[in-house]
RNA sequence: GGGGUCGUAGUUCAGCUGGUUAGAAUGCCUGCCUGUCACGCAGGAGGUCGAGAGUUCGAGUCUCUUCGGCCCCGCCA
């Protein structure tokens, strides 16, 4: 099929070229037959063009022109000319091109839904029409964004002396972390490559190399449920670095996202960020990644009631737990119904129960005001300076969960309360340093990696290792914007008897170790320099860059939340053949 | 693995305690219309009510099973 090609883009016309005589390629956005005026808007990547026809005129054209309709694809060549009547809410609405010629390249059937920019349809459809979904410009400008942040990264780390370099997409089945997607061995039947959850201990090894500094924009695979920000394959931008201290890490870092920040939103972020210790981030904000762009912090009372006669809070005390709080401002006329809401709320975070205490027209009321004495309510009320009007909500529990609960609840109010809205042009960065090197699995009674096995624990906590590992922290940071957590490193360990020890530590045998991870602990043998990187998350730096909270919206061909891919129906069945030939049977349910 | 919610013209939705022929808007088709840009006006076509089974004289509506979308908990080093 033969056309005229473009000479300038649809939504590059502008006043400058009116009388040129210009082709343009693109899409029929929308065609509005006045009777005796046709205008038709004419789409490209870059914008619409308005071309119109007078059929007095130009009889024979206006024939020819009859049988186009919505999203066919054409060429038309005209004269760029001013409007008698202009459109100034788009670029190009100053000019049209008055139509001399055209040609239909390439007919479309009538779309399930319309090219519309302020789309209301629902996702299903267009995640399975995923082509016609990619053409609205609301969508493209996500994918544009996306691309200046692959451009920015190649830049920024290339003049920083960082070499890209790819790694294997085949590797070997890491048991640490995420369920690994598996890809049968065809040659060697029975056995399996793993996708990698992400190219951890080969950029490591390339740190053995002295490679220095490595860089790659990379795919991960973790075949855990989905969510609105997680998918089963998403991409990292992978760093690691040698000779450097945490420190020269985050620097470099802020450095990047500076510069991010700066070309992308002509947003000024100031650095450096700031650093808060995970124990801090917990007790303050109820999370290991905090919107810190709002207060509505979290106080402990443990303090305050350790003579309580209530026996919840007693009994929580006594079994090393802690009592917290939150004050909601302008919630205390709260209703029962709002308040059982929270409380279903809570519960899903596995709060036993929640308790609070209402300000309101110079009341208090309060459930537990029965069990508590005159001082202590005071001493809580204090401690908040709670006012007339405002919402105390009480959680007592474990560590970790009363944190998790309050911290989920914080989120929640600011939520009801519309403080998001209030706070939605701010970008506040934050580094959270000082994680736990282990944490307690409960399942297999033994102690696994918070981050991975190979972070380093800080120096001056080795010597707890073998008393107490739970209190051990790493030289681990996460990336926080705006309660996202956007990436996250660590300082390795570099060296091989740390490396056994961590291993023996989360009870896994020398045997096991060599078998897992001999190549890694082979490679540290060989002279490993002191090392470190992190990895942030390019997708959902295009949703924070965006504006967007779902995961799907910034990648081109995302899976449902039950893993389908609804345009190319996968995953799918496969010939009896092909698995004979891989040397895999599947079980029957 | 668990919980919530949704599924009705091409699309977005309405459809009450089960009761005639399942509606609206928009899109689509036809006609009219010379400055539209969400063009306007008039007319028309368009439905296995996600699928299957059950209860009932009668099911879009009630029950069960199942498929799928979205959100959350668990999970995600």
């Amino acid at each position: 099929m033969s056309f005229v090609k473009r000479t300038i883009k649809c939504g590059e016309l502008r006043r400058e070229n009116i009388g040129q005589k210009v082709s343009l390629n693109g899409w029929v956005a929308v065609r509005r037959d006045l009777g005796g005026l046709i205008f038709i808007d004419l789409r490209d990547r870059w914008g619409i063009a308005q071309i119109v026809i007078h059929p007095e005129e130009s009889p024979v054209l206006a024939e020819r022109a009859k049988p186009i309709r919505s999203e066919f694809v054409m060429w038309a060549t005209g004269t760029v000319r001013e409007r008698e009547s202009k459109n100034m809410k788009i670029p190009t609405g100053e000019v049209e091109v008055l139509l001399e010629d055209f040609g239909i390249i390439n007919p479309s059937e009538l779309p399930p839904f319309e090219i519309l920019n302020d789309l209301d349809v629902n996702e299903e459809l267009r995640l399975k029409y995923r082509y016609l979904d990619l053409r609205r410009p609301y969508l493209q400008e996500k994918f544009l964004i996306r691309n200046k942040l692959y451009q920015i990264v190649h830049k920024y780390f290339y003049e920083n002396d960082f070499v890209e370099i790819e790694t294997p997409v085949l590797m070997k089945s890491t048991p640490e972390g995420a369920r690994d997607f598996l890809v049968p061995s065809r040659i060697h039947k029975g056995k399996f490559y793993a996708l990698p959850q992400s190219p951890q201990i080969y950029k490591q090894i390339l740190m053995v190399s002295g490679f220095d500094r490595y860089v790659q924009i990379v795919k991960c695979f973790r075949d855990e449920d989905l969510r609105s920000d997680r998918q089963p394959e998403f991409t990292q931008i992978d760093c690691e670095m040698s000779f450097v201290e945490q420190d020269d890490i985050l620097t470099m870092f802020e450095g990047f996202l500076k510069l991010v920040w700066k070309d992308i939103l002509n947003q000024d972020v100031q650095i450096p960020f700031q650093r808060m210790p995970y124990k801090e981030a917990m007790e303050r904000y109820g999370s290991d990644k905090p919107d810190t762009r709002f207060g509505m912090e979290i106080e402990t009372l443990n303090d305050l009631l350790t003579n309580s006669e209530f026996q919840v809070f007693s009994q929580t005390l006594a079994d090393g737990g802690i009592i917290g709080g939150l004050k909601a401002n302008g919630c205390g006329a709260y209703s029962r119904k709002q308040l059982d809401n929270l409380t279903e709320f809570a519960k899903k975070y596995g709060a036993k129960g929640l308790a609070y205490i209402k300000l309101n027209e110079g009341q208090i009321s309060s459930p537990i005001a029965k069990f508590l004495s005159d001082t202590e309510m005071q001493s809580i009320i204090d401690k908040f300076d709670a006012k007339d009007g405002d919402l105390i909500l009480i959680i007592s529990d474990k560590w970790t969960r009363a944190y998790t609960i309050l911290g989920a609840l914080r989120l929640e109010i600011a939520r009801l309360q519309g403080i998001f809205d209030a706070v939605k042009d701010k970008y506040n960065f934050l580094w959270v340093v000082d994680f736990p090197l282990f944490e307690y699995d409960e399942e297999d009674n033994r102690y696994v990696a918070m981050h991975h096995p190979f972070t380093s624990p800080k120096l001056e906590d080795l010597e707890i290792l073998d008393e107490n590992p739970g209190k051990a922290r790493a030289i681990a940071h996460d990336i926080v914007l705006n309660g996202v957590e956007i990436g996250g490193g660590s300082v390795r360990i570099h060296d091989n008897a740390v490396q056994q020890k961590m291993f023996s530590l989360m009870s896994i045998g020398p045997e096991e170790a060599k078998d897992k991870f001999g190549h890694l602990l082979d490679a540290l043998k060989y002279g490993a320099p002191p090392h470190g990187g992190i990895a942030l998350g390019l997708d959902r730096m295009v949703m924070l860059l965006t504006g967007i909270d779902n995961i799907r919206d910034v990648i081109a061909f995302p899976k449902t939340t039950s893993g389908l891919s609804l345009m190319d129906n996968c995953p799918s069945a496969v010939d009896t053949k092909q698995l004979t030939e891989l040397g895999v049977g599947v079980l029957q349910k």
